[in-house]
DNA sequence: GGTAAATAGGTAAGTACTTACATATATTAA
DNA sequence: TTAATATATGTAAGTACTTACCTATTTACC
């Protein structure tokens, strides 16, 4: 063996490969600077650049520009101030602001380095701009993407599209009936009890609702069904959104919403003009996907609800 | 202000920017795992990964693949092994390697993460591929390069070209005869004593060196006399390089070089075939210079030379 | 067969940042 | 005017590596 796996690993090793060639680039600066007999580390330059610009400046200001933490530029700052390069006065009116400037010293130094600056300079552009992926550029642009939209919620974004693509949406058949008592029994007795008017239509949902005019969707996720949903008639413009239950070990895996956007699917070839739904507050994650559905919440007295747990209601237009 | 200076910063601050990027991904790498409750580490990925191919490899082999330093791998292994996802048995016949593989655990964790890392792959290989400057890519280049010649070296090239191009070569003049001379007795004083024969040629070089149809060049930096090097003419194909003195506050500016170069210009012009020189072996960094021009070391008795301090005789064909 | 040199791998401390937490002071809202 | 909130800064500890140094073996060479 012995090849070299970083490359293969790809975007993986980003991170660790990124480290390596910062590090590397840290050591060569130190060494050059070492070589020059210049008392200097790489990583004072930014902040040691900015303040010989000459503008007094404070801590945070510095690393807003440099886009570092404060406490780094302290560190630094700290460390510049021990070598007599930096000197510190407290603002005339802030006082909780530090004014911070290069000493003659420091300013020397500056003029000292100038001309090395210069050479790392046209010596890595000279590098790069003969490549054909630029560097520079090539970082500018995933910096940008990366502020657009996060490292986190790409991935989470690709990998919630693929599960989606992974759960299958069934029709109802009557084998899979025991699924739709089962599912959602088991929710039901997590978070409330199993009511008589639920007995009865989750022990019978080819009589209740699909006989009735409604329809029971399945959604399926490596060969188990993990989600049921069913519509049940009202009348031919008005469907209820009922029975939704997804198993607990599914969960996350996108299964709710692709249902639910099958069941929308499924209300509008049912010719639905409108789709009405009852839940409970304390069910956050589910009301949250029902916003995300396009249902909007309405005030309703539940007194002549079917439901002893109701206690919101939402609707949505077709 | 509060504008970024990073990227005016450009090249010099790029070893901060690489580890910004590099802390970026580690930083949202850990918070992934975490949503995704998965016990793992950003760090762990290369050398489990690895191991997760299923070869038994030892410490040094994995560092040498992913390119980190032995004591890194041998860190994530103690990590990796205390959270029961490696084990490391003793190697049969040598009993200084330690063989590493994944424990079931250790492969369950791999078969669970697959899919997420797929999703890491995906999301940032089509985010960098629609990049103009491809960062993979992009590093890759610099890579290779600093692996042909060293960040160190880029700029030290760059910088002695530039030192050159500051160092003027000037003609003799009657009023720079006295740099002549003191630029010689610096050196001389330093490491020899003054012999008889170095007064009279220093004391009067337009008698003994110019009007004997030899030639005296100096070396000028920064508006300042540094050197000197002249040629004495021994007949008409055959000179001496002679009395090659740089100030030490000079020293490393590449002005030997550019010095010893002139000389040898002239020495063609003036149509010698073969140039000699008397050194010292404790003289060294000058010999070096002499080799670099191209002076080949011969042997001679110095019984007859006209220097006490000579014990190196070179010789150079035009 | 003995010894110098090379190899394997561990530990401690350093590096250039970060986060978390703490304090002091300034600003805003009631 | 007071209390809540925001801002400026510092310190300690964490992170993902490194170098420096150490011991234990193995290999190479005379």
């Amino acid at each position: 063996m012995h090849y070299n796996i970083i490359n293969e690993l790809g975007e993986l090793a980003l991170g660790s490969r990124l480290k390596r060639l910062s590090d590397y680039i840290y050591r060569e600066g130190k060494e050059l600077y070492r070589n020059n007999e210049i008392e200097f580390e790489p990583r004072w330059f930014p902040v040691f650049h900015l303040l010989a610009k000459g503008e007094i400046v404070s801590v945070v200001e510095i690393a807003d520009s440099i886009n570092v933490s404060h406490a780094a530029v302290s560190q630094t700052v700290k460390e510049l101030a021990k070598n007599k390069l930096v000197s510190v006065y407290s603002h005339k009116t802030d006082k909780r602001k530090r004014e911070l400037t290069l000493t003659e010293k420091g300013f020397e130094l500056h003029k000292k380095m100038a001309p090395l600056w210069n050479d790392i300079a046209t010596a890595l552009n000279d590098m790069i701009r003969q490549h054909k992926h630029h560097l520079m550029a090539a970082m500018q642009e995933v910096e940008n993407d990366f502020e657009t939209l996060s490292f986190v919620d790409r991935i989470t974004k690709v990998k919630n599209e693929r599960l989606q693509r992974e759960v299958n949406i069934l029709d109802y058949k009557s084998e899979y009936a025991h699924y739709f008592k089962a599912l959602n029994i088991e929710w039901l007795e997590k978070y409330f009890y199993v009511e008589d008017y639920d007995k009865k239509v989750l022990g019978n949902p080819e009589k209740y609702i699909i006989n009735a005019g409604g329809a029971i969707l399945f959604a399926e996720f490596e060969g188990e069904i993990v989600g049921v949903c069913a519509l049940l008639k009202y009348n031919e413009e008005e469907y209820e959104l009922t029975k939704m239950a997804i198993t607990e070990k599914a969960q996350g895996k996108q299964v709710g919403k692709k249902l639910g956007l099958a069941i929308l699917e499924r209300a509008k070839r049912l010719k639905a003009k409108k789709l009405v739904l009852e839940s409970n507050k304390i069910l956050k994650p589910a009301l949250n996907l029902y916003e995300r559905l396009g249902f909007k919440f309405v005030y309703k007295d539940f007194s002549t609800s079917a439901y002893q747990r109701a206690n919101v209601y939402m609707e949505k237009e077709l």
